[in-house]
DNA sequence: CATGAATGAGTGTTCATTCAT
DNA sequence: TATGAATGAACACTCATTCAT
């Protein structure tokens, strides 16, 4: 929402880097600064304090999601296509920032913080409750099978995808994620589609 | 393998428990020995430093999973039973001590330590490779669907199951874990097993 | 002496007013240019630095002083008309602009400050001998009683009347200074004027 | 109240004595740590922050205080004596430990802090009531003028004292305290006693 | 005149660890 | 075994001041 300078996406952009690299112990305000190239004192002009940082980061993950699930909403397909469409989405914001998956698949980072545990809490509540609704139509519309639990379907969908994930950011991104998503669309094909 | 004495075994639930309550940025020292109720340098008379406590909680958990495996190894069940067998063991840790959660599904904790990554890494390949051979041999006694790819099928029981676990929790145990597991399992006679 | 701008006059006032609200401790350039709405450079172009403003706060009311002493002295009024004259001159400042108090009455936030804190022992010091001088001419006028040391008559003087005004501050203005201040009056009149 | 460690009274004599020599602005961790011989973080072994520092000097003469006056209330004494009492009793705390002026009469230096500043206010208020008792039985007892207004005799008591101790310090003890009081006392008998 | 960005030194505080007792 | 005191490095953050624009 609110718009960030140059400099505040730098510094979201290195703190993201940092904290994949050497995790939330490793992202000190010095450490970031040095990674800038700036004294610890100049990061203060742009964000008032280290929890801000953090309350960007997944602000504007979650107005990234909003604006895509608020798009994908009002879109006529099919419920393949909703399901690979949200699972391609996220793949694009992993590839073009693999660091950021350190962040958002790992909400022990904000434990700490009420506030921010809430955010990612929230952001975790709305990718389920989206899927969830796009599951119960693609039941309705018998392109599901329905003698599935709807909710057990999205832990079944968000389980494995991340797990995917984190095997492709471990592994450093030898095998695509492109191909085991596909493979994975292709299971779920199998499994919770109907055919 | 290394017997722990009676306060190393205290320092190391406590350690548990405050990882579980503050995450690990609250597990100091200092929150320990007040836990605990002694001075800070007393902790150092039964571990050597902080990360000694640390590598001792993943190895006790290691060292009981590897028994858990081995004795199911040499059992003759079908494969459901062992699937069935594998999560109800680990429902049945984590309800006993439902803190262990917050450590042994949040990795990113040993981030920093790349020892201690390694070991976390090891349980969770160790689990995979494990649950990998039971579904191998489930599908060519026919128990399993033959058409879907077996990896897959490793993470679409250990990726859902951790959702399941973390909802748990997060929700405070108002489910039992026991009814979501069975569920789970119906969930998964319902696609993965051969009727 | 030295003639200020608008902004320098703007920057005093909400100088004493800060320290009045904060302490010293909370005059910093960053709170001062918040209050009057610029950038903290900005206060650059009106001080050369904190210390000058300071400075300033001092110089300002020891002219003001000045001019009323010079004006008092070849004036041809009673001993009483004469040290009310003072008290209800110093009165009429601090009700015009009561923050000036928590500055001029706390020597102490000056006492960093070798210079500083100079000019404010020169302001006491001035006083002082001001009003010693108004005693003595007072006594030898038969005005006032002669067996009481002079000294201890301007201690008497000006240490009540400090109080006085701190209460005043402290209580928030309840009771008019106007009021207590001629009951200090009354005071002196009762117990070192003549009668 | 609270008994002290031998590095607690040691902390507090050295904060009091840098308040005095360089102001509140003067006594940092850093400061006070070198004064000690210790490094900063070991100040943090004998109080939790530095509040409670700060909260330590003004319990421990309060304490001392409302010992004093617990002792003189039941005391058959004339007024002259009671009075003549209280302000030798500062007088020697003050001789004893100078520095202590610095704080005691500068309460500016707690503006910052709510609750210190509210005990720096009860010690004055404790003072005043006490000094006003006093007063208004000797008024009674016929010891002292009964024209005169009590609350203003209690401020025209209180109010040269704290001159003539700040003077004292600030002449650097040229001349001695005792004296100075003395003299104060004797103008006393000459205002306000009957004779 | 003022801004926006920066610096470098400093602030109070916490941390893992050590060690004499 | 445990305590109590300490260390040295780090932490998040603030400060007065500078300077190109």
């Amino acid at each position: 929402m609110t718009e960030l300078t140059k400099r505040q996406e730098e510094i979201i952009q290195s703190s993201i880097q940092i904290i994949d690299k050497r995790g939330i112990q490793g992202l000190t305000i010095k450490n970031l600064s040095k990674e800038i190239g700036v004294t610890e004192g100049a990061i203060y002009r742009h964000f008032e304090n280290k929890r801000e940082i953090l309350s960007s980061i997944l602000i504007q993950f979650k107005d990234n999601l909003k604006a895509f699930t608020d798009y994908m909403d009002d879109s006529s397909l099919t419920t393949y296509e909703k399901i690979s469409g949200i699972l391609n989405h996220f793949r694009k914001i992993f590839e073009a920032n693999p660091a950021i998956v350190s962040v958002i698949f790992a909400e022990e980072i904000f434990q700490n913080d009420n506030e921010l545990s809430k955010v990612i809490a929230a952001i975790l509540q709305n990718n389920q409750q989206f899927l969830l609704g796009i599951i119960k139509e693609g039941q309705q519309r018998g392109e599901l099978r329905e003698d599935l639990n709807p909710t057990m379907m999205v832990d079944s969908i968000f389980g494995p995808f991340r797990l995917l994930v984190k095997k492709w950011k471990m592994e450093e991104f030898d095998v695509s994620l492109k191909e085991s998503m596909d493979e994975f669309l292709q299971y779920l094909s199998a499994t919770i589609f109907r055919r």
